[in-house]
DNA sequence: TTGAAAGCGCTAACAC
DNA sequence: GTGTTAGCGCTTTCAA
């Protein structure tokens, strides 16, 4: 078994309450007696055991992060920037990934719940009655999805399909095809939702397909649909389902953006890379990764102060997925 | 505060320990009485406290995975498929991000140290006494890298960039850049010995080039340097660095492959979408995240079996990012 | 400023 | 088959 606190007390000739207090309150023991605490700690390898410390204060200096798809490039920039700015209060963040699928997801935050001061909840593909209920186990603050009562760090999808649908509307297409994501998806709907009014605004068509697999799969499947769908411009859920279009397409012939020009949503690594480089909408992952964890740690030291909400600015990168809509809509009567 | 052993108890008329057994050791009792826990448990909502349990026992029923970089691509599907296999072992594995800096990784092998029974290190960037110094805490299994004395999961990336060497080597190259990693990497210097033999037995020249940080970044970087010296075939420690370069080359109007061939490790997602689609030597990652959570849960659950070393076969996958070296080379006397 | 002692939620002998 | 009891490593009153 490693040291323990009685080991240290031993050996130092304290009592086990000192050398707690040498680590907990400082102030309270005498400076001669903490450093030689401190050194015969040192000496011994001594770290205080976080676990049982949370049995009495019911604070383990740890935050769990639990997100839908740890494979999904959309979220390792945010979890790198929570767990750094986590560190730099002194906490350490534990991932844990779902696989989309809600009974895991339940699964993985009782498992945390008593091992973590509180909880991110990424892109949640629980009910909000389920996330409610679980809630009074732990704090929680939820990203990329309005909860009602909780506090949410949220991107501005909506303006990102506004954009989105804009800039194709400005690129002559009359004939628009949103590839939605999964219907448990909060983003996916306020997605449809703005999109559809922008397109009204601009006298276009909107067809939603899906739902689809938030994957490069999803995006594959959904190809064949696409093209029967007449559409000109695709707006997709997220970049991977953009990227397995474009795949797809390819394959098939079809031209991007020549006979159909494609935005994606998320702005990963590989739509930078991919030819043609994808028109997307991008998220701002290392803010929302801060945001949520300075939310999170405020319900954790001062449950006193109520929930918060943040939303960030999403911003369109054209690129060079999307062109002038193919003629025949182009000389379109106006 | 959430509902304990003592409030099952109490309610459903029985003793803790009783409440305990019907969860620890069911079959120690009576059928009538455990059913009646049960379903108090269940009402109440209860779920035992692994941290409080883990106090006691020493076992928390979660492992632990730190990884170098969680936004490196190459990492997710080993995570998931870790996460995958332990859960169905009954386990959660909770994973953290050392951002390839030695000191996080050992504060964060501290801190898991007390949460969880064992540790999946992948791509420890620590020096091997200091894993053998930790390593008394708690069970390691070490993922790409050998430590003699632990249990370790390698994938055979000697046999991959012999594969690599040899591909260009068939191509007519005769002079190889090496884009080496972190000095730190284990695989690093793997390869480098391997690419190094491979191109001497095929009568080629190696420039290792590097170290070099094993990102994008390190990749576009490192262009200059790749023209500089002569080579017309580079072989790069992962995909991230390959598709850097390809980048900058890009940029810089040299064509690939027709001027310079260009092979990476890892096969991540981006590797098949950029263009040309990049030649690459593919890792097992998925069948090392099950083989690491064995190999681990083998040592966690029976210490007294010894330590296990697995080496998995890695496969070149070609694709257009190689071609013949340009004439000169070609046409060199034999 | 320090020691003594109770207790956090749970398990594991040991009795009954 | 079930209750009793003594901790696991630590914090936190309360006294001294």
């Amino acid at each position: 078994m490693a040291v323990t606190i009685r080991d240290v007390a031993r050996t130092a000739g304290v009592h086990v309450s000192t050398v707690s207090r040498t680590f907990s309150a400082p102030h309270l023991v005498n400076p001669e007696t903490r450093v030689r605490v401190l050194a015969v700690a040192e000496e011994l390898g001594y770290r205080p055991n976080r676990a049982a410390r949370a049995l009495t204060t019911g604070r383990t200096g740890n935050l769990g992060l639990i997100v839908a798809d740890i494979a999904n490039p959309f979220f390792p920039p945010l979890i790198k920037s929570a767990q750094a700015h986590a560190r730099e209060r002194d906490y350490h963040v534990f991932v844990a990934d779902t696989d989309e699928d809600p009974r895991v997801e339940e699964e993985l935050i009782r498992t945390f719940a008593k091992q973590v001061d509180g909880l991110l909840l990424c892109s949640p593909r629980l009910s909000g009655r389920a996330i409610d209920r679980l809630n009074v186990e732990i704090p929680f603050v939820v990203v990329n999805r309005q909860v009602k009562g909780l506090s949410t760090v949220l991107m501005d999808v909506a303006q990102g399909a506004r954009s989105a649908v804009e800039h194709l509307l400005r690129l002559g297409h009359r004939r628009i095809a949103l590839l939605a994501g999964p219907s448990s998806s909060w983003n996916s709907s306020a997605i449809e939702e703005a999109a559809a009014s922008a397109a009204l605004a601009g006298g276009a068509e909107l067809a939603v397909l899906g739902p689809n697999p938030p994957t490069e799969q999803g995006g594959e499947l959904a190809a064949a649909e696409v093209l029967r769908s007449g559409a000109t411009g695709v707006l997709a859920y997220n970049d991977l389902i953009a990227i397995g279009l474009i795949e797809a397409l390819d394959e098939l012939g079809v031209a991007v953006p020549g006979q159909l020009s494609v935005v994606g949503f998320d702005d990963i690594m590989p739509a930078r890379v991919i030819s043609p480089k994808l028109t997307t909408v991008a998220m701002p992952t290392v803010a929302a990764g801060r945001a949520a964890v300075d939310a999170l740690l405020r319900l954790v030291e001062s449950p006193a102060t109520g929930t918060t909400r943040t939303t960030l600015d999403t911003s369109l990168v054209v690129r060079a997925s999307t062109a002038a809509a193919p003629s025949p809509a182009v000389a379109r009567p106006r």
